[in-house]
DNA sequence: GTCTATAGCTAGATAGAC
DNA sequence: GTCTATCTAGCTATAGAC
């Protein structure tokens, strides 16, 4: 009889859907429990912080998502240029589920205890302007140019998405991500 | 002695704000009371509904706001095209506070009651891209061309407010909303 | 480490006086 | 039309058995 009944990694993979699907103040306790399978009495001993310390544990988590899958796939000097940032691309489709999922940092930026979560925020959407600003200047785009493509591209990705799911259309979405490799210097 | 103490507007005005500071969750029946400062019994007798026909109410207000600085203003005979627009920028930038305030859509867009809230919403952003459709065509861009720049403008405000907001730099934001009428085929 | 049970509070919502 | 007072259900969080 194994003493962890629940794996962690499968904790918190519900932990961030329900944070994703619900945000900060619809992710309620018993829904938390629910998706996850633990009563709230075990989500307590896990998490004793409660609610606020899973989310910024979820953070924490898509941190680590982002340096792994988007700077580490980035910087990879086995691949070339073009490969890097398609494969960070597919990357950030399959996050957001092509449209259909909301972004979990966006989900957690409002809500009761946003400010609690703003470094933790800031830092992720950091990593991937980083990311991109790389692939530009890689692209031979002077650093401030290759910053404000970065910036456009996080800016392409966010907005689609909201209005992907306002307008019930996911093409804006693809549409947008497509478009991010000629933006960042990209020549077909 | 009058008998409305509290005037429609002015309670309009606060409902708005708590929705778009909390999101539907967030914002609590104690918040709105205090907000409007009328007790909840009396926001029930307005809103018999409760707290959705108060969104839902908010909603319809925003959609006027619309019409009226947007669609109205971008079809206005007597302004000079490139007015139309400026003046339409400079509602949208209003209403955003220059990025210091949410969106009032998104912000409602996700939460517990969504999809109740979807088609309110979606009509909204329409009537948008609908303005901006029209700028871009009348400054003789082809229709399909039009519609996609009218998007991506609606894309780049959205994307730009949460950005401006998650890394604290409105810059961000006034940067993309000046970068609109060049967008929309606008030649200086 | 997980559970049942429950405390203590706040949520949305209502009754009825004025 | 607004209020005080209150209901019930849900919330976050904890105590203590196993």
């Amino acid at each position: 009889m194994p003493v962890i009944k629940v794996f962690p990694q499968d904790v918190d993979r519900k932990l961030t859907e329900v944070f994703t699907r619900f945000g900060y103040d619809g992710a309620s306790m018993e829904l938390l429990s629910q998706a996850t399978g633990l009563k709230k009495a075990s989500l307590y001993h896990r998490f004793p912080g409660g609610k606020k310390e899973m989310a910024q544990h979820v953070l924490l988590n898509i941190r680590t998502w982002f340096l792994e899958r988007i700077d580490a796939v980035i910087r990879d000097p086995s691949l070339p240029l073009e490969a890097r940032l398609a494969e960070a691309l597919k990357a950030i489709r399959d996050l957001f589920e092509d449209g259909d999922r909301n972004c979990p940092l966006r989900m957690l930026s409002a809500g009761s205890e946003s400010a609690f979560f703003q470094e933790a925020i800031a830092a992720c959407f950091t990593i991937l302007s980083d990311g991109f600003s790389h692939i530009a200047m890689e692209n031979g785009l002077p650093e401030n140019v290759a910053k404000a493509k970065a910036m456009e591209a996080m800016i392409n990705i966010q907005g689609s998405l909201i209005l992907s799911r306002a307008l019930k259309d996911n093409t804006i979405f693809g549409t947008s991500i497509s478009a991010i490799p000629k933006l960042l210097g990209q020549r077909n």
